[in-house]
Formats: C-alpha cells, structure tokens, sequence
RNA sequence: GGGUGAUUAGCUCAGUUGGUUAGAGCGCUGCCUUGACAUGGCAGAGGUCACUAGUUCGAAUCUAGUAUCGCCCA
C-alpha cells in the first residue's frame, strides 16, 4: 500500500508496559508499547545514550520473554529519555522508526506477521497461525502468567487505516519495487519554477513544491489483480531481469529460451500507469501523428487532492519520457463537500450523484443505493439514519443544466465547496427563467425574419441592451480565460434576469403592443439578437436548453450553423453608447420612483396614477416626452402633465429623476401623514451620506493625499447628495405648510 | 511538529491592484392570480467584515499578534 492510501487518526488505545529481564539476572528493564504481539520480532532494546540510568546496560543483552532470544541493548538518539521508562523495543520488520534504528545498528529483522496478518513461523510454536489481535490477547496473558506484565494504560495513539477498507494496515516487511523519485522531481519542479507551467489559483504551486521538496521513493507494487504488470522477471536462482517485455529483458541479458524466467506477479501502482496518460493514450511508445499533433495538452482540470497523485506524476513522466511539460496550465478547483463540510466517501454514505440531482430520486432508493455494498456494513444503519433525515423526501430532479451552472458559480477560488441543494434549486429556476423569456420573444416574433440589411434602432432601449450586451461579452470572456466560471456565471445571471428580462422585455412591450409595424420589426430583431447572444454565451454552462432554444432562433434570424455547438462564441461589437446608457438609467430612476411611491403609500400596482412634473433639463424634458409610452406602459401613468413651479401643483407624494422633480399628487389616493414619514425616512438616509462625505471632505489630508480623481468623485457625490437633499427638504416644507 | 488555508447577512458564499452606501443566492417581511414567467413580479428588513494593535488621508482588503475551526504531510 502507498503511504498516501493509509489513513492515521487518533483512537483511543491501551499501552502495555512489559518487564524485559536482563540476561545476567540483576533485574529487569521496562518497555511500553501499544502492540505486545510485535515484542516477537523485537531485536533489541533501545535507550538514550545520554541515559544515565541505563548506560552501563548498554552492550548487555536481555532474556526476551516468550522466545529463546537473547536481544542486546543498544544506545541511539531517536529514543525519548522521557517518554515512559525511557526504554524503547525495537521492532525493526513492523515500525518505521525501529526499522530506521535496525539498519543504523545492523539488527536482524524479523517478520513474524503473514501477509494476512496472522503470526508466521519465526514465532514460537504457541503462536503461529494466530491472527495478530487474538496473539495480542495471548501475549499480554503469557505476561502476566509470568509475572513480567507491568501495568496497562490507557492510551491515545494514531492508528493508521487503509482508506478504502478501514482495517488496520500493520507495517511489513516485503521485497517490492520503488523508483527513485529525484532525479525525477528535479526537472518537474523547475517546469513550475520556470513558469513553463503555470497553477491556476497560483498559490498551489505552493503544495507542489513542498510535496516534491520532500519527496520519497516510490512504492510502485501492487498486490492487485489488475493493471499493467511489472516488467520484470526472476529466473531459479532469483536473479532478475528487466525489459519492456520477456523478450526484450531476455535479448538484454543474452540469455536465451532454455532459461525459465516467472514474471513478478505484482502490478504496478495506478498512479504509475496514470502518470503516463498524456502520451500513452496517443499512442506512445510509437511516434504517432496523433501524439505529435495533441502533445502537450493545454490544460488539466482537476481537484487539490490529486495534485501529489497525478498531476506531479504526469508532469515527471512527461519530462522523462517526452521531454516536454505535458500540458501548460493546471486549475484546480475545490472539493465538492456535503452540507456538513464532510468530504464525500461512499463509506459515509454521504455521497450524492449527479444523476440523482440532475433526475431526482425517491427516499427509498437513495437509502438503498446509499446503504448497498459497503465496505463497512455496520455503518449502514447510522447512513439510513441520516439519509432519512437530511433527505425526507427524497430529492427533486434539477437537470443537467442547473447543476452545470451551480459548479460553475461555486468555482470559487476556494478549497470547499459545501454542496447547498438551495443554489440548484435556484439556478432550476434561472433556467425557467431563461425559458419564459423565450417564450415571450418567441411569441412575439412569430412569422418574423431578418432583413438583408440591418434595421436602424427606433428606441434608445434597443441601443443600451446592445451597449451593455458588449460589455457583458468582454467581461464574460475575460472571466472565462481566467477560469473564474464563477463571475462568468454571475455576470451572466445578473444581465439577464435583471437587464434583460426585467428592463428590455418590460420596455418593448409598448412598442410589441402598438401598431407601428416598422418599429416591432426593429425591435423583434434585437430582441432575437440578444437572446441569440445569450443563448451562445451561455452554453459552454447550459449545453441543453440553449441548444433547445437556439434551434428555434436559426430561421428567424436565418442562421447557417445547424447546432449552436458549431456557432461562435460571441465577441464585443463595439456598440458601446454610453448616451443611451444615461437616457435608461433616468428611465429607470423615473419608474423605480414612481414604484416606491406606489410600495410605500399602499397603492395598488396596477392603479393608474396622474402625473406632474417640473423641473429638469432640457435634456430630460426630450427624455420625458420620448418615454411616455414607457411610462404609461410599465409605470402604469395614466396622464401627464408638467408645470413651472412646484407651487402650482396640488399636495403630492415626490420622487426625483436626475433633476426633474416627478410628483404624484395626494388627492383621493395618498396620506399625507405617511408621505411626510416617507419623506423624512428619506432625508434621513441622505443625511448619513452627506454626514460621511462632508467629513471626509473636510479631511485635509484626505483632500491632500488622496489622488484627485477619488477627491472629484467624493465631491461629485456630495453635491449631488446636497442637492437631493434640499429637494426633499423643499418638499417637506411644502407639504407641511399646505 | 512542518506546511497551508479559513473566520463577511439567519444559512451557503463572492468581494481581483486598499477609495462601493460591503454584494449574490436561499431564507425572512409586506403588497400583487398585470397579457413570458407564482420555479414569478414589485417594494423592503437584515452585517461593529472573529478579536487586538499597527501602517495609511483612507483598511473587509496590507503588517504583527490573539482566538477558534479546517486540510495536507510527518
């Protein structure tokens, strides 16, 4: 087993002390240890050569109990002079420190486990054949028979498990097959060092270099069924030849047929075979066109945890065998974790499958399909347990692109990513979201197709769409190469849910309702535009209903490509208008004014409201005239009229956009008392901001210091906050007076 | 012990080089069966950015320390 297949946690155990008795019969040593069965293999007894309470033993040797073996009691630095008696056994065939100290002192190692961890026949007879923890039990009572069982201790200790079984793993001495792993990490490590391969978040190169700093020979035997076998063989005397195959290492070693050789029966580790995945899947030993033409790859996806596993191997197979990097960019992304933050594993039961969540399931299958072949089948009723709690009623179906868009928007440049069944859901409801939007578009293009020449746009709605498609297209790309899918996907979001669906569909319905013909042409157009960009935008994370959607735009808008697998990703048009982008963003304040006044004074949405203006720029004035349709439409006005002086209009309730003053008179619909609350909790607000700013500004070292870009813009905010101010405080005035 | 992260709204998380009124989704409150969408619309509430000290005109963001939690390797 690899190392970083075995699991150590802390349990909780017992520490045995056991009486070792010198072998001139002066008396007695005490050692403790947590496994009493491996005091069989012990070969010597360590202590520290600083110890002056044991240094005359040192060079004597002890009566190991239980054995005929005389062990001698050696002096070395690795023991802890404080820890317990201050005298170790050494064990070197079963602990990695006592193996260390076997080959310092030249000890005998003797395995006296079975590969199934049961006693072999270096034991004395009473043992063999017993498997290690009923030999521990024996062992402990043979002790004490003797009188040589100290005391035993409750103990903490880290127990060392394979992650796939959850048995104990005992270390074993076997003869297996490692590569020399530095003359290998030395170039990979440069690849990173040099930038000729680049980490994506950059800070993992950090784990890479301290795995390969340290790193150890490879353990590359397998005791396993499967995989690629190990080229090696063993002929009668046990000398070994290797090779790409048996003829190869015989023509190596000139020897011919009458020679037996037997091939080592082990396989080589997984990851050995896995690391040389970027060139042998293009055909590699042969020099394959397909290897020079895809040799090296652009970039591999995949998670922190695989990083020392494969990823490192792939870099120094790529190195040693190609001579080049195999591949230029490495994103690691984060570990899908469950809505507790326990990391997947089957044995946990926690597992979810996409197919569950894109399809749904039923409780009783998901406990069943949670609770089935596991590897540790007492754990089985605490998964039914939880599975039943967390998922009462099973899980709903999502889709395959609502869980798509929910990894992209949680590929954060975390290392967690707590699973959260919510945010599927709400991306569920994007994409129904996305689907109604072109039902609406859809439905009001029917019949519709696109002229030769590009139609002109009749209202500034279809110029700011498209100005702010443009941007949305250069920030998307960008995230997109900087593999942050999770902007990507929450740029995408925002602009269509809340530019698109909620502002430009709302201000084409006047003109899709009216009978200028010319007009809804103009605007059908952009409409199916838009969504075409969208659509394509959108589906490198939605392949589906994009697709789904997209097949039904190609008439209309006459397009070529027969799948939108094979249309372009969209590009910036220059189409940038920043005036159309002013007159919106003052329609917009306009409604949303009108709106508050409507939330805040209880008035029904759908109630017609009269409305009076006064005040504005000549601007706004052309402004207001050219988005009356808009504003009867979605503000629900139902007439218009504009004064000179505010004091010419009857008590009203008063929303600003930009400088035009929009009032919404009292009369029939309106308390005065409540627009007077209104209008304070208003002022109030303001007079935070202008508290804020006025400090800030009043700040000489800030006005000083400060680049004066960021002190224009402060200034900026605070007139225009004064001025709102004195607006309302006009208002109030009024309205108290009246 | 070595390395490496995290701590931001009730929950799950963003916040790119210090200058935003600190954002999103879910949840919450009120109103709305309006003609794409109730898997919806409109309006809103909610945060001393773990703590302390420092650097700076200015800190969620930089530095040092403290606390708590995590992961990797021993």
């Amino acid at each position: 087993m690899s190392d970083l297949e075995v699991i150590s946690e802390e349990e909780n155990g017992s520490l045995w002390h056991l009486k070792y008795p010198l072998s001139d019969g002066s008396g007695h040593l005490t050692v403790a240890t947590t496994r009493p069965e491996t005091m069989l293999g012990d070969t010597a007894v360590a202590v520290h050569p600083d110890d002056e309470r044991f240094s005359h033993l040192v060079g004597q040797t002890i009566d190991l109990p239980l054995t005929d073996r005389k062990i001698p009691i050696i002096a070395d630095h690795y023991v802890d002079p404080e820890f317990g008696s201050g005298c170790v056994k050494i064990t070197p065939a079963h602990d990695f420190n006592d193996y260390d100290i076997g080959k310092r002192h030249d000890l005998p190692m003797i395995n006296v486990l079975t590969d199934d961890a049961h006693m072999n026949d270096e034991v004395p007879e009473a043992y063999r054949g017993m498997e290690r923890f009923a030999a521990r039990k024996q062992v402990v009572a043979d002790f004490e028979a003797l009188g040589l069982l100290d005391r035993i201790e409750d103990h903490k200790l880290m127990v060392p498990r394979g992650d796939r079984s959850g048995v104990i793993v005992e270390p074993y001495l076997t003869d297996q097959w490692y590569v020399k792993v530095e003359p290998l990490a030395k170039p990979a490590i440069d690849a990173v060092t040099s930038g000729r391969i680049k980490f994506v978040p950059e800070n993992w190169s950090k784990t890479y270099f301290e795995w390969m700093n340290n790193i150890q020979d490879w353990c590359i035997s397998r005791q396993l069924w499967w995989g690629h076998r190990i080229p090696a063989w063993y002929d009668d005397e046990g000398n070994i030849y290797v090779g790409l195959n048996e003829d190869d290492a015989r023509q190596r070693a000139g020897l011919d047929a009458s020679v037996t050789l037997r091939q080592d029966e082990d396989v080589l580790d997984t990851w050995f075979s896995s690391g040389l995945w970027p060139f042998s899947t293009l055909g590699w030993p042969e020099q394959t066109e397909r290897l020079k033409t895809y040799y090296p790859g652009s970039v591999l996806v995949t998670g922190f945890d695989i990083i020392f596993f494969w990823v490192a191997r792939m870099i120094m197979f790529g190195l040693k065998f190609m001579d080049d990097v195999p591949f230029r960019e490495v994103y690691i992304h984060g570990l899908i974790r469950d809505a507790q933050g326990q990391k997947m594993s089957k044995s946990k039961g926690n597992v979810l499958d996409p197919i569950d969540l894109i399809d749904g399931i039923e409780l009783e299958p998901l406990v069943e399909k949670r609770t089935k072949g596991l590897m540790q089948p007492q754990m089985a009723a605490k998964i039914e347990k939880a599975t039943r709690k967390e998922f009462a009623d099973g899980i709903k179906g999502y889709g395959t692109d609502a869980l798509r868009f929910t990894f992209a928007a949680l590929a954060t440049t975390g290392r967690d990513i707590r699973f959260d069944l919510g945010r599927v859901e709400g991306y569920r409801n994007y994409c129904n979201k996305i689907w109604n939007a072109a039902r609406f578009v859809l439905g009001n293009t029917e019949g519709f197709v696109a002229p030769e020449q590009p139609q002109a746009d009749v209202i500034a709605a279809q110029r700011w769409i498209k100005s702010s498609l443009d941007k949305l297209i250069a920030d998307v790309r960008g995230y997109m190469e900087s593999y942050r899918f999770d902007f990507a996907s929450q740029a995408l979001y925002e602009f269509t849910w809340n530019e698109y669906c909620d502002w430009f569909i709302e201000l084409t319905k006047p003109v899709m309702n009216g009978d200028d013909e010319a007009a809804k042409a103009s605007v059908q157009a952009t409409l199916l535009e838009v969504l075409d960009t969208l659509l394509r935008l959108h589906h490198p994370i939605m392949p589906f209903i994009t697709e789904e959607i997209w097949q039904q735009l190609r008439a209309p808008l006459r397009i070529e490509a027969t799948s939108i697998v094979g249309s372009d990703f969209p590009s910036a048009a220059g189409r940038t208008d920043e005036q159309a982008e002013a007159e919106i963003n003052w329609l917009k304040e306009a409604l949303l004014g009108i709106r508050r006044i409507r939330a805040e004074m209880n008035i029904s949405p759908g109630k017609p409201l009269p409305l009076i203006t006064t005040g504005g720029s000549g601007q706004e004035h052309a402004w207001l005239d050219a988005h009356r349709q808009d504003l009867k439409f979605v503000g629900r006005i139902e007439s218009f009229e504009a004064v000179a002086h505010e004091d010419d209009a009857p008590e009203a309730a008063v929303a600003l956009a930009g400088t035009t003053k929009l009032l919404i008179p009292l009369a029939g619909l309106i308390d005065k008392e409540a627009e007077l609350e209104r209008l304070n909790r208003e002022v109030e607000r303001k007079q935070t901001e202008q508290k804020r700013l006025t400090g800030k500004l009043s700040n000489e070292k800030f006005v000083n210091n400060a680049p004066a870009a960021v002190v224009d813009k402060e200034r900026e905010k605070l007139a225009e906050c004064e001025r709102v101010l004195a607006e309302l405080a006009h208002q109030l005035d009024r309205l108290k007076t009246l």
